[in-house]
DNA sequence: TCTGGGGTCCTAGGACCC
DNA sequence: TCTGGGGTCCTAGGACCC
């Protein structure tokens, strides 16, 4: 059997572990410059916003009811997810995180008529241990175990576990659950299967799997089988990401070239970081910036430079050198730049690195540097020391107005929140 | 005026090989 | 006029996830 631990409006209760006075309160979480909202309270939902609308557009709404709003603060989430993740993993012999509020874990350890109980009293754990309240699901397969975690959130009675172990509770369970909300079933995927007269998971189910190979090809079928209770779907626990990506939204388009190379190698510096803490090389670096797409009254502009380098590296340095150019290469005097990214590519070990016959730079010189620069910015904070390319300040090119403390990362913080 | 960010997997089609 | 067949590898784009 598998179980679905899903923090509940994870971004949301994340804020109120240290504002308890929002409890029963309409809260919401936005995204970057404050934008959408990526994260709703059950009070917020029920006042009918919905996942991911502009905030300007729910403006009066949020007057008039007291919403309350954050940024979003990832150091935050990120340091409580992993207490969250901690305290289940330490429970179990397998487990899978599968995002920042999800993981799949095997209960197979635990006699089955116990399994519920176990996982309440895990839920129990969690609420008092880190603050947070989560939801789980246990099925046979992690697309049932989803199916499962949605009813134990959705009904109090659960007590944040439902279980799908018989056949009958999987008929009724699939019978009441809409197709579109099943994991793996997109926009696309559900607009082609209510062309087909489904409407239900169950619906689906009760389909032949030719059926569901031909409309949907491999993952339509792997869902299909799951939906049986086939347990195919792997999640892997890559030991390395395959790209990394940082990309921002200005909060106002960005036209002048100096700027815009201050923020590609910032996010060049970002990623890099990020390769280094995984032990790992990159061979590409991809650079684009574009025009705001909701304009309709200006000429759109999407630039995209791909650079491959000569040997691997995760030396900033040497990575920005390379997006710098590639920026350079590829900018269109005048165009307004709204968003902007750098994703590393073809990465691989820093062990399996190829040497190049003709290389004529000291790799060991610049990675003792890198050692060096990364350990200044442990010890004094993100930013302490930065290459001169990076001078532009995110104050200058985003907005977060409701952006709460470092609650649990910054020592400072941790002192008043102790004391 | 204002509209997020970071990933993975699959597939079709092209290039290239013999 | 009529122009093979089978394989691999790579890439771009689409779909999906949270």
């Amino acid at each position: 059997m598998y179980a679905l631990a899903d923090c509940n409006n994870f971004f949301v209760s994340c804020e109120r572990v240290f504002r308890p006075d929002l409890e029963g309160r309409p809260v919401v979480v936005l995204s970057g410059n404050d934008g959408c909202v990526v994260s709703r309270s059950n009070e917020a939902k029920a006042l009918g916003i919905k996942m991911g609308v502009p905030l300007y557009q729910i403006r009066p709404l949020v007057d008039r009811e007291g919403v309350v709003c954050f940024s979003s603060n990832f150091a935050l989430y990120g340091d409580l997810s992993d207490r969250v993740m901690s305290l289940i993993r330490r429970q179990t012999p397998r487990f899978e995180q599968y995002s920042i509020d999800e993981c799949f874990f095997s209960i197979d350890h635990i006699p089955p008529e116990q399994q519920k109980t176990y996982c309440e009293q895990l839920v129990r754990d969690i609420r008092k241990g880190v603050g947070i309240p989560i939801s789980i699901g246990i099925a046979t397969s992690k697309t049932l175990a989803k199916v499962a975690s949605k009813y134990a959130k959705k009904y109090p009675g659960y007590r944040g576990v439902c279980e799908i172990r018989t056949d009958e509770q999987r008929r009724k369970a699939l019978s009441a659950f809409e197709i579109g909300d099943v994991w793996g079933i997109g926009r696309k995927a559900r607009a082609k299967l209510e062309k087909a007269g489904i409407r239900t998971a169950m619906d689906f189910a009760e389909r032949s799997s030719t059926f569901a190979k031909n409309l949907l090809h491999k993952p339509g079928l792997m869902t299909w089988q799951e939906l049986q209770g086939q347990d195919v779907i792997d999640i892997r626990d890559l030991p390395m990401k395959q790209t990394i990506t940082t990309s921002r939204t200005f909060a106002h388009a960005i036209t002048e070239r100096q700027l815009l190379e201050e923020q590609i190698a910032n996010f060049c510096a970002h990623c890099a970081r990020q390769l280094r803490m995984q032990k790992s090389v990159a061979k590409q670096v991809y650079v684009y910036a574009h025009t705001s797409s909701f304009r309709t009254d200006i000429e759109q502009h999407y630039l995209q430079e791909l650079v491959t380098l000569p040997v691997a590296t995760a030396n900033n340095q040497e990575l920005i050198s390379y997006a710098l150019g590639a920026l350079r290469r590829a900018y269109r005097p005048g165009a307004q730049y709204k968003k902007a990214g750098v994703v590393l590519m073809k990465i691989m070990p820093e062990a399996a690195v190829v040497p190049d016959m003709f290389d004529t730079h000291d790799r060991a010189r610049d990675q003792r540097l890198q050692r060096a620069l990364d350990h200044i910015e442990d010890r004094h904070g993100k930013r302490a020391i930065v290459l001169g390319a990076q001078t532009g300040t995110e104050e200058t090119v985003y907005k977060t107005e409701h952006k709460s403390r470092l609650y649990t990362t910054d020592l400072r913080e941790v002192i008043r929140v102790k004391s």
